[in-house]
DNA sequence: TCGAAGATTGTCT
DNA sequence: GACAATCTTCGAG
């Protein structure tokens, strides 16, 4: 059933479980980033399953955060942002790509995990159709718009649930503290040094940090 | 109605 | 490392 043989190897002994509840997101949105390394995105679409492991994730804290849109306030573009904890908020960025966010924290309260990579467990061979590639590398799904476009989400999954849609996340993993680094977030010019970038150390699947970041170990904070 | 900005990625040098 | 692609959103006028 789970299709792991060619994925990473850590996935060929990998299992994972039930699909977290929305209790799990109605907390801290940093505490959530953190504890969502290791757990399984899994997207049962026409084409097929797939699954991966999350191996990066960003926090996006609320309206007193520059870099989340919620610092906007509520419009219509924010609106899931303020819905309920374990929803996905779903947008285009650069008019291109799509980003997945899981929304945190009690309903009113804006706030979003962006994530950012995985490691590939199940339908490999849809994820490299969906990709245009040959044969799996890191390239599949070590950014967030590369995770959207091989797990197939785009503006359809925007507001749908993370606990009873056909995008969910499961408990899989849980790493140590030791194995979680933190670092800034990328890509931004607002709140560009809060350390609310998490991944895990040694994992071939996260993205790229520049060269500059400040690294610590979640177990140093 | 218009213009600018943007949580990225792929390609080219 | 630089840069273009592409389009939604929102604020300003």
């Amino acid at each position: 059933m789970t299709d792991t043989r060619n994925a990473a190897p850590f996935a060929r002994r990998f299992a994972f479980g039930r699909v977290l509840p929305a209790s799990f997101y109605a907390r801290d949105t940093a505490l959530v980033a953190r504890e969502l390394l290791g757990t399984v995105l899994v997207n049962d679409s026409s084409d097929g399953r797939a699954s991966g492991m999350i191996v990066e994730t960003e926090a996006y804290v609320g309206e007193h955060d520059g870099a989340c849109h919620a610092a906007a306030g509520l419009t219509n573009r924010t609106a899931p942002l303020y819905g309920a904890p374990g929803s996905a908020y779903v947008y285009l960025i650069y008019g291109l790509h799509w980003c997945l966010n899981a929304v945190t924290q009690p309903v009113g309260v804006p706030g979003a995990v962006l994530l950012r990579a995985l490691e590939p467990l199940e339908g490999i061979d849809v994820m490299l159709n969906r990709r245009g590639a040959a044969r799996l590398t890191p390239n599949l799904t070590n950014g967030p718009g590369k995770l959207c476009a091989a797990m197939a989400i785009d503006r359809n999954q925007n507001s749908t649930s993370l606990v009873s849609g056909s995008v969910r996340i499961h408990r899989g993993h849980v790493f140590d503290d030791d194995q979680v680094v933190v670092t800034p977030r990328i890509g931004i010019r607002k709140a560009a040094d809060w350390p609310l970038r998490y991944f895990v150390r040694d994992n071939a699947w996260v993205s790229r940090t520049p060269a500059a970041f400040p690294a610590r170990r979640y177990s140093e904070l």
